[in-house]
DNA sequence: ATGACGATTTACT
DNA sequence: GTAAATCGTCATA
């Protein structure tokens, strides 16, 4: 049987849960009942208020990054460049808004579906959901699926398939990718990945 | 009301 | 390697 995380999973800090996130398996499913489902392969942690990388920098709190300031286990959805979406999983209890980034997954459900959601531009597997906005537009996960409690959702969440978190020495690890404006913080270790993985977008 | 800017992707030189 | 695509959001006024 199938395991999913429990609250408590997601409501630890930004960093250990970007780590538990590896191996997982995130779980999409469309109205009809369809499954479409990836082996997370990257993630990065966003710090919160603290972290000016992260959308919540300096405390700010708004209609759009709202999610973030939830509870652990939701999904914080976004858009951005006038045509990408972008999913994390909240990080942590409300008041704190940490979350994590996932930034590519390895297709393992419903990859024919997911072909047609990106478009005739994907040729290869491997350009499926590598990458944030690849794997949502594949996925099919935009702005309605914005604070989804996915502890709770049949249409977004987490399955547990290893109990045991990635050995760190088959761990990458690096910056984040897109944030050079962030100072400083665009350099810190936060990004994480399968290593050796050919679905992760980074090295 | 306005303007600058993205936690990106894709196509093209 | 460089640049275009494309528009919701937010800080400023």
């Amino acid at each position: 049987m199938t395991v999913r995380p429990d609250r408590s999973f997601f409501q630890r800090d930004p960093v250990t849960l970007a780590r538990a996130l590896l191996g997982q398996r995130l779980v999409r499913v469309l109205e009809d009942g369809t499954r479409l489902a990836g082996i997370i392969v990257e993630t990065e942690a966003y710090l919160g208020v603290e972290d000016l990388a992260a959308h919540t920098a300096r405390g700010r709190r708004t209609a759009r990054n709202e999610s973030m300031w939830g509870d652990g286990g939701h999904a914080y959805v976004y858009f951005t460049y006038g045509m990408h979406h972008c999913m994390n999983i909240v990080a942590q209890t409300a008041g704190e808004p940490t979350a994590v980034l996932i930034r590519a997954i390895e297709p393992v459900e419903g990859m024919m579906r997911m072909g047609e959601h990106r478009g005739s531009v994907v040729k290869r597997e491997r350009d499926l959901c590598s990458g944030p906005a690849k794997l949502c537009q594949a996925l099919r996960i935009d702005r309605g699926l914005d604070g989804v409690d996915m502890v709770m959702s049949q249409e977004l969440f987490v399955e547990r398939v290893r109990s045991r978190m990635l050995a760190a020495r088959l761990m990458g690890i690096g910056p984040r990718v897109g944030v050079g404006y962030a100072g400083e913080w665009a350099q810190k270790p936060l990004r994480f990945w399968v290593m050796g993985s050919e679905f992760a977008s980074g090295k």
